[in-house]
DNA sequence: CCCTCTCTTTATGAAATTTTTATATCTCCA
DNA sequence: TGGAGATATAAAAATTTCATAAAGAGAGGG
């Protein structure tokens, strides 16, 4: 029903969606649709989308809300549809993590070059391939981790997990984000998987898997890299 | 407060710098000022700033030829101003490589919440603004504060509260405010807490605990930060 | 079918953090 | 100046979070 790489719409008025569904499919864009906030969150979690477009006056979530519920684990970009033009409203909800704001009504280009940009931004940083931190270095596309230049075995859970922290070096990634990176949606409450896969890391990464100087722990939050 | 690198306006009208130059320094950001788009080309190659506000009705170039020379080399935000309000100028100006478009009039608040997104994203994906008090620095997004360029370590109820203090620079927040911020409507009548963590707190922070500079009490009401 | 590898669970003790308690200190005003 | 209410701080107690080993489950290869 849903497929990645998707703009999900959510708003409860038809028309929009109406509006939404004919301009965004003839620029070549594949869409979702969901007309309340709770089919909204599940959408955004099965369907991975690239982008989501939400109005803020759905009838069931109260709009700052759901973008809060949104951004714990959504990073993409979001882009606020909205009736209201009150200064206060759009300040909220851009600093509740949306990144753009239009007001009903709405021009179609003009949302589509915003749309354009969003996406663009958020393709932005494309990593290195090799990330080294010291005597360790990682791989990404060739899945390879070396350690005083022997290559160390890693399953491609754990790759996938140091890869993550590598990639975000210095940064507090929370459980949640970890969870959802690697393990999926499904996942997010799993936080004992995560330690036990970080365990297993630090025995293979660590000199002294007792006293981390890669894999940090940031207790109460997430792990931290460096 | 400052909040690191500075911001480059390039605006003819001396009346939208002045506002521009109030408002930002106001909300802690060093700014750079250019009245043609000659002078902000050299002070954007010369000053790095972290983002560029331009005005697209520059009387020695032309707007969007401005833009583009720019973005051959600038990757940072640029935030376009502008008294024209057609949808094509918009579109053009945001596949041109602008993030963002305000048109004048535009609103003081919201410019500001805008500015914020773009840094966020240009700072990585998740990055909030990083606060600056003399050799004080706290990092919102990766949940770090250094204290003479070393890492202090705070636990995330230590970090949350300093992090709503020192936001909220000068202003005095009740103890009924920052209870409920910081753990939760539930606990507005735990003034104890909220005692014990400041003088944590106080113990990481300050150069002389009993003598805070930067977390200070107002007997009866609440705490300041600064 | 058995072996190996990996992921998932469970269990347990250790560590870190929060909450509670106790006591000392400060501040303001009568 | 004395006392009441507010604040500071240390330290103990309680709770939460974390690290780690190890057992169970499932998949795939030989």
């Amino acid at each position: 029903m849903t497929i990645a790489g998707s703009i999900l719409i959510i708003d409860d008025e038809v028309q929009i969606r109406r509006l939404l569904e004919i301009t965004l499919s003839a620029n070549g864009y594949k869409i979702s649709e969901a007309s309340t906030g709770k089919e909204g969150l599940a959408l955004a979690a099965t369907g991975q989308p690239v982008l989501i477009i939400l109005d803020l006056g759905l009838p069931d979530i109260d709009g700052l809300e759901m973008l809060k519920k949104l951004r714990e684990w959504y990073q993409k970009p979001i882009i606020i549809l909205s009736a209201r033009n009150l200064e206060e409203d759009i300040i909220k909800a851009l600093d509740y993590g949306a990144n753009d704001y239009l007001t009903k009504p709405f021009r179609t280009g003009e949302l589509l070059a915003r749309i354009r940009v969003a996406i663009r931004q958020s393709q932005g940083s494309a990593g290195k391939p090799i990330l080294e931190f010291g005597l360790l270095t990682v791989d990404l596309a060739n899945h390879i981790v070396r350690k005083n230049n022997e290559t160390i075995k890693l399953t491609s859970t754990e790759f996938s997990l140091l890869a993550l922290l590598a990639a975000n070096e210095g940064r507090v990634l929370t459980h949640k984000f970890i969870l959802k990176e690697v393990w999926g949606m499904g996942y997010i409450e799993q936080t004992q998987y995560l330690r036990v896969f970080i365990a297993q890391l630090r025995k293979k990464v660590e000199d002294d898997p007792a006293k981390p100087k890669l894999l940090n722990t940031e207790s109460g939050i997430g792990y931290r890299f460096g």
